[in-house]
DNA sequence: GCTTCATAAATCGCATGCACTTGATGCATG
DNA sequence: CATGCATCAAGTGCATGCGATTTATGAAGC
Protein backbone atom coordinates (compact mmCIF):
# COMPACT_ATOMS: atom_id res chain seq x y z
CA UNK A 1 0.00 0.00 0.00
CA UNK A 2 2.84 2.03 -0.22
CA UNK A 3 2.47 6.13 -1.72
CA UNK A 4 6.25 5.66 -2.85
CA UNK A 5 6.38 6.89 -6.33
CA UNK A 6 9.06 6.66 -8.80
CA UNK A 7 11.17 9.54 -9.34
CA UNK A 8 10.33 11.59 -12.07
CA UNK A 9 7.20 9.48 -13.09
CA UNK A 10 4.53 11.50 -10.93
CA UNK A 11 6.34 14.83 -11.01
CA UNK A 12 2.86 16.21 -12.01
CA UNK A 13 1.67 19.17 -10.09
CA UNK A 14 4.65 20.85 -9.39
CA UNK A 15 8.55 20.30 -10.64
CA UNK A 16 11.48 22.34 -8.47
CA UNK A 17 14.00 20.62 -10.15
CA UNK A 18 13.97 22.81 -13.01
CA UNK A 19 14.79 26.18 -11.62
CA UNK A 20 16.27 24.75 -8.08
CA UNK A 21 14.31 26.65 -5.98
CA UNK A 22 11.67 28.90 -7.29
CA UNK A 23 7.64 28.77 -6.41
CA UNK A 24 6.27 27.90 -10.30
CA UNK A 25 3.80 30.26 -11.54
CA UNK A 26 0.83 29.82 -10.40
CA UNK A 27 -1.15 32.45 -13.05
CA UNK A 28 -1.09 30.37 -15.82
CA UNK A 29 -2.27 27.07 -14.65
CA UNK A 30 -6.36 26.35 -15.07
CA UNK A 31 -6.67 28.52 -11.94
CA UNK A 32 -7.04 25.46 -10.14
CA UNK A 33 -4.49 25.43 -7.22
CA UNK A 34 -1.98 22.92 -6.05
CA UNK A 35 -3.72 21.98 -2.95
CA UNK A 36 -7.45 21.40 -5.21
CA UNK A 37 -5.05 18.81 -7.15
CA UNK A 38 -3.58 17.15 -4.43
CA UNK A 39 -7.52 16.94 -2.61
CA UNK A 40 -9.08 15.85 -5.60
CA UNK A 41 -6.79 13.04 -6.27
CA UNK A 42 -6.72 11.92 -3.30
CA UNK A 43 -10.35 11.78 -3.10
CA UNK A 44 -10.10 9.98 -6.65
CA UNK A 45 -7.82 7.15 -4.84
CA UNK A 46 -9.82 6.78 -2.10
CA UNK A 47 -12.91 6.40 -3.70
CA UNK A 48 -11.87 3.88 -5.93
CA UNK A 49 -10.53 2.17 -2.91
CA UNK A 50 -6.97 2.44 -4.73
CA UNK A 51 -6.30 3.68 -0.47
CA UNK A 52 -8.08 1.55 1.50
CA UNK A 53 -10.29 2.53 4.06
CA UNK A 54 -7.57 2.73 7.68
CA UNK A 55 -4.46 3.00 5.51
CA UNK A 56 -2.16 5.95 6.94
CA UNK A 57 -1.68 9.16 4.85
CA UNK A 58 1.82 10.31 5.53
CA UNK A 59 2.22 14.04 4.53
CA UNK A 60 5.60 13.47 3.54
CA UNK A 61 4.73 10.74 1.71
CA UNK A 62 1.55 12.49 -0.57
CA UNK A 63 4.09 15.54 -1.10
CA UNK A 64 6.44 13.44 -2.36
CA UNK A 65 4.15 11.47 -4.25
CA UNK A 66 2.87 14.73 -6.09
CA UNK A 67 5.78 16.60 -6.33
CA UNK A 68 4.90 18.88 -3.21
CA UNK A 69 5.80 20.53 -0.34
CA UNK A 70 4.12 18.43 3.27
CA UNK A 71 2.26 22.37 3.31
CA UNK A 72 0.05 21.12 0.16
CA UNK A 73 -0.32 18.08 1.32
CA UNK A 74 -1.42 18.75 5.07
CA UNK A 75 -3.53 21.06 3.65
CA UNK A 76 -5.53 18.54 1.29
CA UNK A 77 -6.15 16.35 4.04
CA UNK A 78 -7.34 18.64 6.29
CA UNK A 79 -9.93 19.37 3.81
CA UNK A 80 -10.83 15.82 3.02
CA UNK A 81 -11.18 15.53 6.93
CA UNK A 82 -13.83 18.37 6.91
CA UNK A 83 -15.27 16.14 3.94
CA UNK A 84 -14.89 12.80 6.14
CA UNK A 85 -12.93 11.39 3.58
CA UNK A 86 -10.02 11.21 6.00
CA UNK A 87 -9.78 10.95 9.58
CA UNK A 88 -6.74 13.13 11.18
CA UNK A 89 -5.62 12.02 14.73
CA UNK A 90 -3.25 14.18 16.62
CA UNK A 91 -0.39 14.31 16.59
CA UNK A 92 -0.39 11.11 14.98
CA UNK A 93 -1.23 11.84 11.04
CA UNK A 94 -3.94 11.01 8.26
CA UNK A 95 -5.95 8.20 7.59
CA UNK A 96 -8.50 7.18 4.78
CA UNK A 97 -11.59 6.88 6.31
CA UNK A 98 -13.29 3.99 7.87
CA UNK A 99 -17.09 5.15 8.74
CA UNK A 100 -18.74 2.73 10.55
CA UNK A 101 -22.20 1.33 9.07
CA UNK A 102 -23.90 4.20 11.41
CA UNK A 103 -22.12 6.52 9.90
CA UNK A 104 -23.25 5.40 6.40
CA UNK A 105 -26.06 5.34 7.66
CA UNK A 106 -26.18 8.73 8.45
CA UNK A 107 -24.70 9.82 5.04
CA UNK A 108 -27.25 8.52 3.58
CA UNK A 109 -30.16 10.35 5.63
CA UNK A 110 -28.80 13.16 4.79
CA UNK A 111 -27.76 12.50 0.89
CA UNK A 112 -31.50 11.44 0.07
CA UNK A 113 -32.74 14.67 1.90
CA UNK A 114 -30.29 16.54 -0.08
CA UNK A 115 -31.80 14.77 -3.68
CA UNK A 116 -35.22 15.47 -2.66
CA UNK A 117 -34.51 19.10 -2.77
CA UNK A 118 -32.84 18.39 -6.47
CA UNK A 119 -35.86 16.79 -7.46
CA UNK A 120 -38.04 19.09 -6.91
CA UNK A 121 -35.86 22.16 -7.86
CA UNK A 122 -35.47 20.32 -11.42
CA UNK A 123 -39.39 19.00 -11.79
CA UNK A 124 -40.85 20.81 -14.81
CA UNK A 125 -37.57 23.14 -15.41
CA UNK A 126 -35.74 20.98 -17.38
CA UNK A 127 -34.97 22.86 -20.48
CA UNK A 128 -34.19 20.66 -24.09
CA UNK A 129 -30.53 20.98 -23.78
CA UNK A 130 -30.52 19.23 -20.78
CA UNK A 131 -33.09 16.77 -21.40
CA UNK A 132 -30.79 16.01 -23.98
CA UNK A 133 -27.58 15.52 -21.59
CA UNK A 134 -29.32 13.75 -19.12
CA UNK A 135 -30.55 11.20 -21.60
CA UNK A 136 -27.29 10.42 -23.57
CA UNK A 137 -26.14 10.00 -19.68
CA UNK A 138 -28.75 7.51 -18.74
CA UNK A 139 -27.86 5.80 -22.56
CA UNK A 140 -24.54 5.60 -21.97
CA UNK A 141 -24.83 3.83 -18.42
CA UNK A 142 -27.19 1.37 -20.04
CA UNK A 143 -24.66 0.59 -22.28
CA UNK A 144 -21.87 -0.25 -20.36
CA UNK A 145 -24.24 -1.78 -17.46
CA UNK A 146 -23.11 -5.20 -16.97
CA UNK A 147 -19.57 -5.72 -18.36
CA UNK A 148 -18.00 -2.83 -17.18
CA UNK A 149 -18.44 -2.20 -13.04
CA UNK A 150 -16.14 0.69 -12.54
CA UNK A 151 -17.13 2.64 -15.34
CA UNK A 152 -20.93 2.19 -14.24
CA UNK A 153 -20.56 2.68 -10.78
CA UNK A 154 -18.79 6.15 -11.98
CA UNK A 155 -21.23 6.64 -14.06
CA UNK A 156 -24.05 5.86 -11.30
CA UNK A 157 -22.67 8.33 -9.19
CA UNK A 158 -21.92 11.40 -11.79
CA UNK A 159 -26.01 11.20 -13.02
CA UNK A 160 -26.66 12.21 -9.30
CA UNK A 161 -24.36 14.84 -10.08
CA UNK A 162 -25.44 16.42 -13.36
CA UNK A 163 -28.71 16.45 -12.00
CA UNK A 164 -27.80 18.73 -8.94
CA UNK A 165 -25.63 20.56 -11.20
CA UNK A 166 -28.55 21.42 -13.07
CA UNK A 167 -30.41 23.17 -10.70
CA UNK A 168 -27.79 25.82 -10.43
CA UNK A 169 -27.72 26.10 -6.89
CA UNK A 170 -23.57 26.03 -5.88
CA UNK A 171 -24.38 25.15 -2.27
CA UNK A 172 -26.51 22.16 -3.51
CA UNK A 173 -23.59 21.37 -5.81
CA UNK A 174 -21.03 21.06 -3.14
CA UNK A 175 -23.11 19.31 -0.43
CA UNK A 176 -24.11 16.70 -2.80
CA UNK A 177 -20.50 16.20 -4.12
CA UNK A 178 -19.63 15.26 -0.72
CA UNK A 179 -22.83 12.82 0.01
CA UNK A 180 -21.97 11.21 -3.49
CA UNK A 181 -18.66 11.02 -2.69
CA UNK A 182 -19.29 9.72 1.20
CA UNK A 183 -21.32 7.20 -0.02
CA UNK A 184 -18.90 5.66 -3.21
CA UNK A 185 -16.51 4.69 -0.27
CA UNK A 186 -19.12 3.08 1.81
CA UNK A 187 -20.56 1.40 -1.06
CA UNK A 188 -16.87 0.21 -1.55
CA UNK A 189 -16.70 -1.09 2.08
CA UNK A 190 -20.13 -2.35 2.71
CA UNK A 191 -21.96 -2.77 -0.64
CA UNK A 192 -22.00 -6.45 -2.37
CA UNK A 193 -19.85 -6.94 -5.36
CA UNK A 194 -21.77 -7.19 -7.94
CA UNK A 195 -25.17 -4.89 -7.11
CA UNK A 196 -24.22 -1.49 -9.26
CA UNK A 197 -26.27 -2.11 -12.31
CA UNK A 198 -29.91 -2.27 -10.44
CA UNK A 199 -30.64 1.73 -10.68
CA UNK A 200 -30.02 2.19 -14.60
CA UNK A 201 -33.78 1.81 -15.27
CA UNK A 202 -34.53 3.92 -12.38
CA UNK A 203 -32.64 7.17 -13.60
CA UNK A 204 -34.31 6.65 -16.71
CA UNK A 205 -37.65 6.80 -15.08
CA UNK A 206 -36.55 9.33 -12.64
CA UNK A 207 -35.69 11.91 -15.54
CA UNK A 208 -38.91 11.17 -17.08
CA UNK A 209 -40.69 11.92 -13.94
CA UNK A 210 -38.56 15.17 -14.27
CA UNK A 211 -39.65 16.00 -17.59
CA UNK A 212 -43.20 15.08 -17.46
CA UNK A 213 -43.21 17.67 -14.24
CA UNK A 214 -44.32 15.67 -11.98
CA UNK A 215 -42.54 16.47 -8.85
CA UNK A 216 -44.27 14.38 -6.23
CA UNK A 217 -43.43 10.90 -8.42
CA UNK A 218 -39.74 12.55 -8.89
CA UNK A 219 -39.31 12.85 -5.68
CA UNK A 220 -40.83 9.42 -4.68
CA UNK A 221 -39.15 7.51 -7.35
CA UNK A 222 -35.48 9.44 -6.43
CA UNK A 223 -36.10 8.51 -2.65
CA UNK A 224 -37.16 5.25 -3.22
CA UNK A 225 -34.24 4.39 -5.33
CA UNK A 226 -31.72 5.93 -3.29
CA UNK A 227 -33.60 3.62 -0.17
CA UNK A 228 -32.54 0.67 -2.37
CA UNK A 229 -29.03 1.66 -2.66
CA UNK A 230 -28.81 2.12 0.49
CA UNK A 231 -30.14 -0.89 1.84
CA UNK A 232 -27.74 -2.36 -0.77
CA UNK A 233 -25.15 -1.33 0.64
CA UNK A 234 -25.50 -1.20 4.81
CA UNK A 235 -27.94 -4.46 5.43
CA UNK A 236 -25.01 -6.48 5.21
CA UNK A 237 -22.61 -6.58 8.02
CA UNK A 238 -19.08 -5.45 7.15
CA UNK A 239 -16.83 -8.06 5.94
CA UNK A 240 -14.50 -8.45 8.94
CA UNK A 241 -11.37 -6.16 8.68
CA UNK A 242 -10.03 -6.87 12.00
CA UNK A 243 -6.42 -8.52 12.18
CA UNK A 244 -7.50 -11.15 14.44
CA UNK A 245 -10.34 -12.35 12.30
CA UNK A 246 -8.22 -11.81 9.32
CA UNK A 247 -5.41 -13.90 10.77
CA UNK A 248 -7.67 -16.45 12.54
CA UNK A 249 -7.23 -19.27 10.14
CA UNK A 250 -3.61 -18.83 10.07
CA UNK A 251 -3.50 -18.91 13.60
CA UNK A 252 -5.39 -22.22 13.53
CA UNK A 253 -3.00 -23.36 10.94
CA UNK A 254 -0.15 -22.80 13.55
CA UNK A 255 -2.33 -24.21 16.82
CA UNK A 256 -1.77 -27.67 14.36
CA UNK A 257 2.06 -27.16 15.38
CA UNK A 258 2.46 -27.02 18.83
CA UNK A 259 -0.48 -29.53 19.88
CA UNK B 1 3.18 49.87 8.64
CA UNK B 2 0.57 47.45 9.51
CA UNK B 3 2.38 43.86 10.85
CA UNK B 4 3.55 45.72 13.76
CA UNK B 5 1.33 44.67 17.18
CA UNK B 6 1.93 45.82 20.83
CA UNK B 7 4.14 43.96 22.41
CA UNK B 8 2.76 41.57 25.02
CA UNK B 9 -1.12 42.42 23.86
CA UNK B 10 -2.14 40.01 21.58
CA UNK B 11 0.16 36.92 22.06
CA UNK B 12 -2.31 34.82 22.86
CA UNK B 13 -2.26 31.47 21.29
CA UNK B 14 1.45 31.03 21.18
CA UNK B 15 4.25 32.81 22.47
CA UNK B 16 7.49 31.78 21.17
CA UNK B 17 9.53 34.52 23.17
CA UNK B 18 9.08 32.00 25.95
CA UNK B 19 11.61 29.95 24.84
CA UNK B 20 13.21 32.30 21.84
CA UNK B 21 12.27 29.17 19.44
CA UNK B 22 10.21 26.01 20.24
CA UNK B 23 6.61 25.45 19.55
CA UNK B 24 4.15 25.18 22.38
CA UNK B 25 3.11 22.48 23.68
CA UNK B 26 -0.14 21.21 22.09
CA UNK B 27 -0.82 18.26 24.10
CA UNK B 28 -2.82 19.65 27.42
CA UNK B 29 -5.15 21.91 25.71
CA UNK B 30 -8.80 20.62 25.07
CA UNK B 31 -7.99 18.69 21.57
CA UNK B 32 -9.13 21.78 19.67
CA UNK B 33 -6.35 22.86 17.35
CA UNK B 34 -5.33 26.46 16.33
CA UNK B 35 -6.99 26.42 13.22
CA UNK B 36 -10.23 25.59 14.61
CA UNK B 37 -9.93 28.17 17.10
CA UNK B 38 -9.14 30.63 15.09
CA UNK B 39 -11.76 29.35 12.45
CA UNK B 40 -14.33 29.59 14.87
CA UNK B 41 -13.23 33.26 16.04
CA UNK B 42 -13.56 34.30 12.66
CA UNK B 43 -17.20 32.64 11.72
CA UNK B 44 -18.24 34.35 14.91
CA UNK B 45 -16.64 37.37 13.81
CA UNK B 46 -18.16 37.58 10.48
CA UNK B 47 -22.02 36.37 11.39
CA UNK B 48 -22.18 38.97 14.28
CA UNK B 49 -20.82 41.37 11.58
CA UNK B 50 -18.14 42.94 13.24
CA UNK B 51 -16.46 41.83 10.31
CA UNK B 52 -18.34 43.13 7.29
CA UNK B 53 -18.69 41.52 4.01
CA UNK B 54 -16.13 42.18 1.86
CA UNK B 55 -13.72 43.24 4.30
CA UNK B 56 -10.53 41.93 3.68
CA UNK B 57 -8.32 39.63 5.52
CA UNK B 58 -4.82 39.49 5.39
CA UNK B 59 -3.31 36.49 6.46
CA UNK B 60 -0.83 38.76 8.43
CA UNK B 61 -3.18 41.14 10.61
CA UNK B 62 -4.77 37.40 11.81
CA UNK B 63 -2.04 35.93 12.70
CA UNK B 64 -1.09 38.67 14.26
CA UNK B 65 -4.66 39.50 15.80
CA UNK B 66 -4.26 35.72 17.47
CA UNK B 67 -0.79 35.70 18.00
CA UNK B 68 -0.79 33.04 15.75
CA UNK B 69 1.49 32.56 12.36
CA UNK B 70 0.02 33.10 8.95
CA UNK B 71 0.61 29.00 8.34
CA UNK B 72 -2.93 28.24 11.31
CA UNK B 73 -4.45 32.10 9.28
CA UNK B 74 -4.11 30.70 5.89
CA UNK B 75 -5.34 27.34 6.80
CA UNK B 76 -8.25 29.30 8.73
CA UNK B 77 -9.48 31.22 6.05
CA UNK B 78 -8.66 28.10 3.42
CA UNK B 79 -11.77 26.42 5.50
CA UNK B 80 -14.20 29.12 5.62
CA UNK B 81 -13.97 29.26 2.38
CA UNK B 82 -15.15 26.42 2.14
CA UNK B 83 -17.91 27.22 4.26
CA UNK B 84 -18.65 30.36 2.23
CA UNK B 85 -18.47 32.84 4.21
CA UNK B 86 -14.83 33.91 3.17
CA UNK B 87 -13.73 34.45 -0.86
CA UNK B 88 -10.77 33.74 -2.04
CA UNK B 89 -9.25 35.50 -4.50
CA UNK B 90 -5.91 34.02 -6.27
CA UNK B 91 -2.82 35.74 -5.35
CA UNK B 92 -4.95 38.93 -3.90
CA UNK B 93 -6.14 37.51 -0.57
CA UNK B 94 -9.30 36.60 1.67
CA UNK B 95 -12.16 38.74 1.99
CA UNK B 96 -15.28 38.46 4.12
CA UNK B 97 -18.09 37.07 1.58
CA UNK B 98 -20.27 39.18 0.11
CA UNK B 99 -23.26 36.79 -0.94
CA UNK B 100 -25.66 37.70 -3.28
CA UNK B 101 -29.39 37.92 -3.28
CA UNK B 102 -29.31 34.54 -5.28
CA UNK B 103 -26.42 33.00 -3.51
CA UNK B 104 -28.87 33.79 -0.31
CA UNK B 105 -31.69 32.29 -1.98
CA UNK B 106 -29.84 29.16 -2.57
CA UNK B 107 -28.17 28.46 1.01
CA UNK B 108 -31.91 28.69 2.48
CA UNK B 109 -33.14 26.45 -0.43
CA UNK B 110 -30.79 23.89 0.94
CA UNK B 111 -31.44 24.90 4.78
CA UNK B 112 -34.68 24.35 4.10
CA UNK B 113 -33.80 20.82 3.07
CA UNK B 114 -31.83 20.21 5.31
CA UNK B 115 -33.75 20.97 8.11
CA UNK B 116 -36.91 19.00 6.61
CA UNK B 117 -34.74 15.95 7.21
CA UNK B 118 -34.13 16.95 11.00
CA UNK B 119 -37.52 17.47 11.60
CA UNK B 120 -38.21 14.19 9.97
CA UNK B 121 -35.86 12.35 12.27
CA UNK B 122 -37.14 14.03 15.53
CA UNK B 123 -40.75 13.65 15.45
CA UNK B 124 -42.39 11.33 18.00
CA UNK B 125 -38.45 10.54 18.95
CA UNK B 126 -37.79 12.70 21.53
CA UNK B 127 -36.79 12.09 24.70
CA UNK B 128 -38.16 13.09 28.06
CA UNK B 129 -34.78 15.17 28.79
CA UNK B 130 -34.54 16.38 25.24
CA UNK B 131 -37.75 18.05 25.20
CA UNK B 132 -37.00 19.75 28.41
CA UNK B 133 -33.55 21.35 26.84
CA UNK B 134 -36.15 22.24 24.02
CA UNK B 135 -38.61 23.84 26.00
CA UNK B 136 -35.93 25.24 28.28
CA UNK B 137 -34.58 26.88 25.32
CA UNK B 138 -37.82 28.24 23.70
CA UNK B 139 -38.03 29.75 27.46
CA UNK B 140 -35.62 31.70 26.96
CA UNK B 141 -35.87 32.86 23.74
CA UNK B 142 -38.87 34.46 24.66
CA UNK B 143 -37.14 35.72 27.87
CA UNK B 144 -34.65 37.78 25.37
CA UNK B 145 -37.23 38.39 22.86
CA UNK B 146 -37.77 42.04 22.39
CA UNK B 147 -35.06 43.67 24.36
CA UNK B 148 -31.91 41.80 22.97
CA UNK B 149 -31.74 41.32 19.61
CA UNK B 150 -28.09 40.10 18.98
CA UNK B 151 -28.87 37.58 21.89
CA UNK B 152 -32.21 36.97 20.14
CA UNK B 153 -30.94 36.28 17.03
CA UNK B 154 -28.26 34.18 18.26
CA UNK B 155 -30.59 31.90 20.24
CA UNK B 156 -33.07 31.91 17.10
CA UNK B 157 -29.64 29.82 15.36
CA UNK B 158 -29.28 27.90 18.47
CA UNK B 159 -32.67 26.41 18.53
CA UNK B 160 -31.46 24.85 15.12
CA UNK B 161 -28.00 23.90 16.02
CA UNK B 162 -29.93 22.26 19.18
CA UNK B 163 -32.58 20.08 17.23
CA UNK B 164 -29.94 18.87 14.28
CA UNK B 165 -27.91 18.12 17.51
CA UNK B 166 -30.33 16.02 18.74
CA UNK B 167 -30.89 13.85 15.74
CA UNK B 168 -27.54 12.24 16.52
CA UNK B 169 -26.35 12.25 12.78
CA UNK B 170 -23.47 14.10 12.87
CA UNK B 171 -22.95 15.00 8.93
CA UNK B 172 -26.51 16.79 9.27
CA UNK B 173 -25.06 18.85 12.25
CA UNK B 174 -22.16 19.72 10.34
CA UNK B 175 -24.07 20.91 7.50
CA UNK B 176 -27.09 22.67 9.24
CA UNK B 177 -24.42 24.16 11.48
CA UNK B 178 -22.95 25.43 7.93
CA UNK B 179 -26.32 26.81 6.60
CA UNK B 180 -27.15 28.27 9.77
CA UNK B 181 -23.89 30.60 9.65
CA UNK B 182 -24.49 31.68 5.95
CA UNK B 183 -27.54 32.49 6.87
CA UNK B 184 -26.96 34.82 9.65
CA UNK B 185 -24.98 36.56 7.62
CA UNK B 186 -27.16 36.82 4.94
CA UNK B 187 -30.08 37.76 6.90
CA UNK B 188 -27.48 40.51 8.55
CA UNK B 189 -27.12 41.62 5.04
CA UNK B 190 -30.38 41.69 3.46
CA UNK B 191 -32.69 41.42 6.72
CA UNK B 192 -35.26 43.90 8.13
CA UNK B 193 -33.24 45.38 11.37
CA UNK B 194 -36.08 44.74 13.83
CA UNK B 195 -37.32 40.77 12.24
CA UNK B 196 -35.74 38.74 14.06
CA UNK B 197 -38.44 37.87 16.62
CA UNK B 198 -40.96 37.27 14.66
CA UNK B 199 -40.39 33.44 14.71
CA UNK B 200 -40.45 32.34 18.57
CA UNK B 201 -43.56 31.89 18.82
CA UNK B 202 -43.07 29.35 16.28
CA UNK B 203 -40.39 27.54 17.14
CA UNK B 204 -42.38 26.56 20.01
CA UNK B 205 -45.22 25.00 18.07
CA UNK B 206 -42.57 23.07 16.14
CA UNK B 207 -41.35 21.71 19.13
CA UNK B 208 -44.95 21.07 20.44
CA UNK B 209 -45.61 18.96 16.96
CA UNK B 210 -42.41 17.13 17.05
CA UNK B 211 -43.65 15.76 20.88
CA UNK B 212 -46.62 14.88 19.55
CA UNK B 213 -45.32 12.83 16.85
CA UNK B 214 -47.31 14.99 13.53
CA UNK B 215 -44.10 14.64 11.87
CA UNK B 216 -46.57 16.20 9.01
CA UNK B 217 -47.36 18.90 10.74
CA UNK B 218 -43.88 19.78 12.16
CA UNK B 219 -42.29 19.64 8.77
CA UNK B 220 -44.72 21.93 7.51
CA UNK B 221 -44.56 24.50 10.22
CA UNK B 222 -40.36 23.99 9.78
CA UNK B 223 -40.78 24.94 6.32
CA UNK B 224 -43.05 27.93 6.70
CA UNK B 225 -40.71 29.12 9.69
CA UNK B 226 -37.90 29.23 7.42
CA UNK B 227 -39.99 30.16 4.64
CA UNK B 228 -40.52 33.51 6.48
CA UNK B 229 -37.17 34.05 7.67
CA UNK B 230 -36.13 33.76 4.42
CA UNK B 231 -37.99 36.20 2.58
CA UNK B 232 -37.29 39.15 4.65
CA UNK B 233 -35.29 40.76 2.40
CA UNK B 234 -33.59 44.11 2.61
CA UNK B 235 -30.56 46.15 2.17
CA UNK B 236 -27.92 48.21 4.38
CA UNK B 237 -24.38 48.99 4.41
CA UNK B 238 -22.02 49.79 7.27
CA UNK B 239 -18.77 51.14 8.17
CA UNK B 240 -15.15 49.19 7.94
CA UNK B 241 -13.12 49.30 11.13
CA UNK B 242 -9.35 47.66 11.24
CA UNK B 243 -9.25 44.02 11.31
CA UNK B 244 -6.97 43.66 14.42
CA UNK B 245 -9.17 45.79 16.75
CA UNK B 246 -12.06 43.78 15.31
CA UNK B 247 -10.67 40.64 16.37
CA UNK B 248 -8.47 41.84 19.47
CA UNK B 249 -11.97 40.43 21.96
CA UNK B 250 -11.92 37.32 19.69
CA UNK B 251 -8.22 36.80 19.90
CA UNK B 252 -8.59 37.24 23.80
CA UNK B 253 -11.52 34.50 24.09
CA UNK B 254 -8.99 32.29 23.47
CA UNK B 255 -6.17 32.57 25.15
CA UNK B 256 -6.69 29.80 27.09
CA UNK B 257 -5.01 27.82 24.60
CA UNK B 258 -1.63 28.40 25.38
CA UNK B 259 -2.06 28.40 29.27
C1' DG C 1 -3.51 67.67 -17.00
C1' DC C 2 -4.04 62.93 -18.35
C1' DT C 3 -2.11 58.69 -19.88
C1' DT C 4 1.84 55.28 -19.69
C1' DC C 5 5.42 53.02 -18.05
C1' DA C 6 8.64 52.05 -14.26
C1' DT C 7 9.56 51.48 -9.56
C1' DA C 8 8.30 50.36 -4.77
C1' DA C 9 5.44 48.36 -1.22
C1' DA C 10 2.44 45.02 0.39
C1' DT C 11 1.09 40.45 0.55
C1' DC C 12 0.36 35.86 -1.24
C1' DG C 13 1.99 30.84 -2.41
C1' DC C 14 4.79 27.61 -1.04
C1' DA C 15 8.94 25.06 0.80
C1' DT C 16 11.60 24.14 4.59
C1' DG C 17 13.44 23.78 9.32
C1' DC C 18 13.03 22.80 14.09
C1' DA C 19 10.83 21.39 18.35
C1' DC C 20 7.78 18.28 20.16
C1' DT C 21 4.56 14.26 20.50
C1' DT C 22 3.82 9.55 19.90
C1' DG C 23 4.45 4.70 19.32
C1' DA C 24 8.12 1.30 18.96
C1' DT C 25 12.08 -1.14 20.49
C1' DG C 26 15.23 -2.94 23.76
C1' DC C 27 16.67 -3.62 28.37
C1' DA C 28 16.35 -4.25 33.14
C1' DT C 29 13.48 -5.88 36.93
C1' DG C 30 9.91 -8.30 39.94
C1' DC D 1 7.73 -14.96 31.61
C1' DA D 2 5.28 -10.80 32.03
C1' DT D 3 5.79 -5.86 33.33
C1' DG D 4 7.77 -1.26 33.69
C1' DC D 5 11.06 2.10 32.06
C1' DA D 6 14.45 4.52 29.09
C1' DT D 7 15.89 5.32 24.48
C1' DC D 8 14.90 6.09 19.58
C1' DA D 9 12.95 7.06 15.25
C1' DA D 10 9.15 8.65 12.64
C1' DG D 11 6.38 12.25 11.59
C1' DT D 12 3.27 16.00 13.02
C1' DG D 13 2.55 21.17 14.30
C1' DC D 14 3.91 25.35 13.47
C1' DA D 15 6.80 29.46 12.32
C1' DT D 16 9.48 31.53 9.08
C1' DG D 17 11.84 32.79 4.75
C1' DC D 18 11.98 33.62 -0.07
C1' DG D 19 10.35 34.36 -4.58
C1' DA D 20 6.17 35.82 -7.20
C1' DT D 21 2.22 38.44 -7.96
C1' DT D 22 -0.47 42.20 -7.48
C1' DT D 23 -1.44 46.94 -6.29
C1' DA D 24 -0.05 51.48 -5.27
C1' DT D 25 3.00 55.37 -6.26
C1' DG D 26 5.51 58.51 -8.99
C1' DA D 27 8.04 60.10 -12.99
C1' DA D 28 8.21 60.92 -17.78
C1' DG D 29 5.89 61.74 -22.09
C1' DC D 30 2.00 63.37 -25.03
Amino acid sequence: MSIRVKKGASRSVNDPTAKGKGPPAAGESGTISRTEAVQDALRQAIIEQRLQPGAKLPEDAIGDAFGTSRTIAREALGRLAVEGLVELKPNRGAFVANPTLDEGRDVFVVRRGLERIVTECLSGKLKPDEIAVLREHVAREHEVSGHNEVESIRLAGEFHLLLARLTGNHVLVRYVTEVVSRCSLILAMYGRPHSSDCGVSEHGEIVDALIAGKGARAVELMDHHLEAVASRALLQQKTERDIRDVLAPYAARIKGLDA
